[in-house]
DNA sequence: CCAATCCGGACCAACGGGGTCCGGTTTGCC
DNA sequence: GGCAAACCGGACCCCGTTGGTCCGGATTGG
């Protein structure tokens, strides 16, 4: 696999909506502009507010609003946001007295370099790039869920 | 996450082992020098012959062998050979149809360019650059199973 | 004061990975 | 010629994580 979670690929999305509409929008208006469901959006914003990615704005009249352009942000924080830190194995970087046998462990450390490696070229793109460029408000009526599936 | 398989994992781990032994070597035999299960390890090793990095030759004195020298093989190869196509969402480059709302989906085929970044990146690795130098029969007896444990 | 909205957490079902096992086939050795 | 060692291919089951939902509480505008 090697693959990250649908819920980074919904923030992706959520992401490219809130900059394309622009201002402040609520969770349940972008899950219907989406098509994705409401609680899902929802968990989804929270987790880029906590990342410091969005903004949520509480009471009547509130909603989230982004912090920066999407062309400032890289794919990597978004899916450090929603996934947790990149590390290709559990045995990460710096860690020590985690794997229960280190001193045997022939590879030990040695991922080190191809973390830093996809970090690298994650850290090269911007969700800008990804997220399209149209403004996608011309797309037929959305319904239903967006990106599923599985790939084998 | 963003992760790799503990096959995968292992597979680094048996290759490794593969070349600093040399010449053919059983699956059980390899199990106890690595420390891993004997069936995981046989699982692994039937993958890898189905991917062509190695070689398994039956009957009695059978065993594995390396068919390409670790400095000569990606790590990208490894890996789709335990975790399947390198693909972070499931929406793969060319699919067609595969995806329920595609022509909703703003992100549509916008995730190309991501995976081949990281292709790219994991294409630049070898094995012989994870495994280790030394020759690993240095290390102390070796026993218990070799990289578990989660890191969040 | 009320309604809309975010916030934080708990909760539950479904999918996939990890690990094991079994029968069959091939091949060297006694 | 038979036996044992080893690979081959598949089926199988258990556990963890992911994904998705829901609820009570806090906050703010009308």
């Amino acid at each position: 696999m090697l693959r990250v979670s649908k819920l980074t690929d919904y923030a992706v999305v959520v992401l490219s909506r809130l900059e394309a509409e622009g201002g402040v929008q609520t969770a349940p208006g972008l899950a219907s502009a989406t098509g994705l469901g409401e609680p899902t959006v929802a968990k989804v914003l929270k987790m880029l507010s906590q990342a410091g990615l969005v903004e949520g704005q509480r009471g009547a009249r509130g909603g989230y609003r982004l912090l920066r352009p999407l062309a400032e942000v890289p794919l990597s924080e978004v899916i450090v946001a929603i996934d947790g830190p990149i590390a290709l194995t559990a045995c990460v970087d710096g860690g020590f007295g985690l794997c229960e046998a280190e001193h045997v462990c022939p590879v030990r450390g040695r991922w080190d370099p191809v973390n830093a490696a996809i970090r690298d070229a994650l850290s090269g793109i911007t969700i800008a790039q990804i997220a399209a460029p149209r403004t996608l408000g011309d797309a037929p009526p959305p319904a239903g869920p967006i990106p599923a599936l599985v790939a084998e």
